[in-house]
DNA sequence: ATGTCAAATAATATCGATATTTTGGAGTTG
DNA sequence: CAACTCCAAAATATCGATATTATTTGACAT
């Protein structure tokens, strides 16, 4: 009889939206590190049920945004100083291994859309921090999209969101140094399109270290 | 009342057992790449209820192990050739990084752990394939477990097992090569001990690939 | 025969309630 | 006054049942 679909097009399961609205939640720091993430409490705040929030904890646990502590529940991943410099080292080798794989692997269909979601950021306005996160997290993904190897995408998407997680958390403080990402973006661009691999990782690699040496040293200077 | 403790020393929780199981099922190939994974038969398998089932294979989903799509259940993951080159490649270049990092902040504890790991496996007979996959197992994990990097250790014990089911799996097929395996093993462990780190990257990687090259060539033969 | 549709069947996802375990504090003792 | 035990409150883990959603079956029309 419900001829209208309800929420038009992908109906998602219960789980899967929790595990993203606390996903989204724990990224932006409103559930803060360390804090102990109650059943009872996130089942009111998202309005179900317990066993799709039990279920989506689960999940995030696997992402290492959440820790379970066995008959002792969860809570928010903590930070730390030597979690953010390990998360920059993995993020510069596996991204350099997938960069150097996908430009080899270079084919039209990637190259375009490389060039869609390299226009979409530079026409994206950076106060605009959540719309800018996700587009800018769009290109570095299809930079790295062609690579053929899910495993290794996967981690780098992991390494990406728990990187970004320490930008929310940092933006609290003074505004980072506007720096020339942009221009650093453009650079990056460029070499992918050329197929200079060697170039691309290069700049990739340094784009990322010198963001990550900036927070650090921050964090408890 | 209950003063004689029913199974002595740690009380795991359902879930944790469930995960052990079945883990334990899809690494050996009692539960074979692709096979559906119902709730009830897995539920009456390990005679308990469908909570710590379900909670069990969400687990097992992060390991890769597992198979989850949206509203039509668990199924184990599948095999291919092209997986199991993934596996090998990133295995390859994480272990060179941890065991770098590793003999780099090398110290009396970590070599003690080392040696111990090397003795056990020395006499352990390769017949009693479970046993020896385990004491071997932890050969390999205690050379890089100095990294001082907990996530590139979780991410190298997952692609450990990873490999070690295909293994299994081939175990099936002709006995593979019996080789100078423990011959490799103890020239790792050697220029291991003296701290030469690129020596024992070397032997280790090259260790690896020459098993995994074996299987490639014989999995679509 | 073959393809389509609807009812029946089976499996998953979710809920509400119960059992277990941990936590915090009051009261007692050395 | 510190440390320890025991009890009450709270939170987690698990169960059994129901509601949803996918899949199969079989009748019917082409």
């Amino acid at each position: 009889m419900n001829m209208v679909p309800s929420t038009q097009g992908k109906e998602a399961s219960t789980t899967r939206e929790c595990y993203l609205k606390l996903r989204q939640l724990i990224l932006a720091g409103d559930l803060p590190p360390g804090k102990k993430l109650k059943i009872e409490e996130l089942r009111a705040l998202l309005k179900t049920g317990a066993s799709p929030v039990r279920e989506a904890l689960s999940l995030l646990t696997s992402d290492m945004l959440v820790e379970r502590i066995d008959q002792r529940g969860f809570r928010a991943a903590p930070v730390s100083k030597a979690n953010f410099q390990e998360i920059l080292t993995l993020r510069c080798s596996l991204e350099d291994m997938a960069l150097r794989a996908s430009i080899a692997n270079g084919d039209t269909a990637w190259e375009e859309r490389v060039v869609l979601s390299h226009h979409r950021m530079s026409r994206t306005e950076r106060n605009n921090t959540e719309l800018f996160e996700e587009v800018h997290k769009m290109f570095h993904m299809a930079l790295l999209s062609n690579a053929d190897m899910p495993m290794l995408l996967r981690y780098c998407d992991q390494l990406y969101d728990l990187n970004i997680r320490y930008r929310y958390l940092a933006a609290d403080g003074p505004r980072y140094g506007e720096r020339s990402v942009a221009a650093e973006h453009e650079e990056i661009f460029d070499a992918t399109l050329r197929r200079d691999a060697d170039a691309a990782s290069e700049l990739l690699i340094s784009h990322y270290r010198r963001t990550g040496e900036y927070f650090i040293s921050q964090m408890e200077g």
